[in-house]
DNA sequence: CGGTTTCGACAACCACGTTGACGATTCTAG
DNA sequence: CTAGAATCGTCAACGTGGTTGTCGAAACCG
């Protein structure tokens, strides 16, 4: 029976709370930067539209949900003005979706405000810590690019 | 303007899918141990119960949500026969939330997998960068006890 | 050309969270 | 001791993010 010291259920937790942290600070920090109502589920959609825009069914695979799941969050964007729709020439089924002005400043304050994150975390720790946390993890997690599939896990 | 290598979202990226791996990992090996309908807010929520007991209103304040979405979760839980409801002889306003012994039996699998998973990223990286990892992300998160608010962060 | 696939949308549903309100009970001051 | 305040659990309404199933329109392909 294994009973290693410290018990394994912290790994998790500290896993978890990290990242929290990180995505707490960052939506804090958009906030005051004209960004206060996007989510983090928002800005994972965000990414995976990218500068070049995405068909609402090319978004849900990227995210691993369901092409109706990234339609309403497309809605929802769009609402907030941060995408838009245009229609495809190419295609008349797609609807080719589009970062406005406004989706492409927060995708750029973002990486910034994550630069940031992670030089406090160096100056916290130093930087050969996080570059060991970093490269740790990228061995220990199964290989996936950015489209990471991170919603609906909880669920 | 920062522009550190690696940029600063790969951090979160990598932290979630720690994270992630490793409670799928989890629930994976729980559904071949009798537990196949738990979902990782459950687990939390037994957690924030403990073997002791506790009330409603105490397991929200542990997990950081209202009382009423601890209501909520307890009775999935009592649904699926891991919590029991007993009334509180010492406060008749109070209801006992206490482990059944399902509950209680998901809860020791839940620990001895976890340890396992450790024992594994110890066997990939060896101790010493496992410990570091835990010991770096100690240092970064804002101090919190085994109460880390978990759910609802998304929303 | 016709069958199959894909796209986006609609509907119904579920899980998990929120506020606000409420009676019942307990705590606490005066 | 009793009146007011706080707390407990529950109910209702709602928001958000996910699911499946269905559908017509358009595109692809043998």
């Amino acid at each position: 029976m294994p009973n290693p010291d410290p018990p394994g259920f912290e790994l998790p937790l500290l896993l978890f709370a990290g990242f929290r942290t990180l995505i707490d600070s960052l939506h804090a920090e958009l906030a005051t930067r004209g960004h206060p109502d996007v989510r983090p589920v928002h800005g994972f959609a965000l990414q995976a539209i990218g500068p070049d825009g995405a068909s609402a069914s090319e978004i849900g695979r990227r995210l691993g949900v369901s092409k109706q799941a990234a339609g309403k969050t497309v809605d929802r964007l769009a609402t907030l003005g941060y995408v838009e729709r245009a229609d495809d020439p190419a295609d008349a089924r797609r609807k080719l979706i589009r970062l406005t002005p406004l989706g492409l400043d927060m995708l750029i304050q973002s990486a910034e405000i994550f630069d940031q994150l992670r030089a406090r975390w160096v100056a916290e720790l130093g930087a050969p810590l996080v570059a060991a946390l970093e490269s740790s993890l990228r061995r220990v997690v199964p290989a996936a690019g950015f489209p990471v599939d991170v919603p609906g896990w909880f669920g």
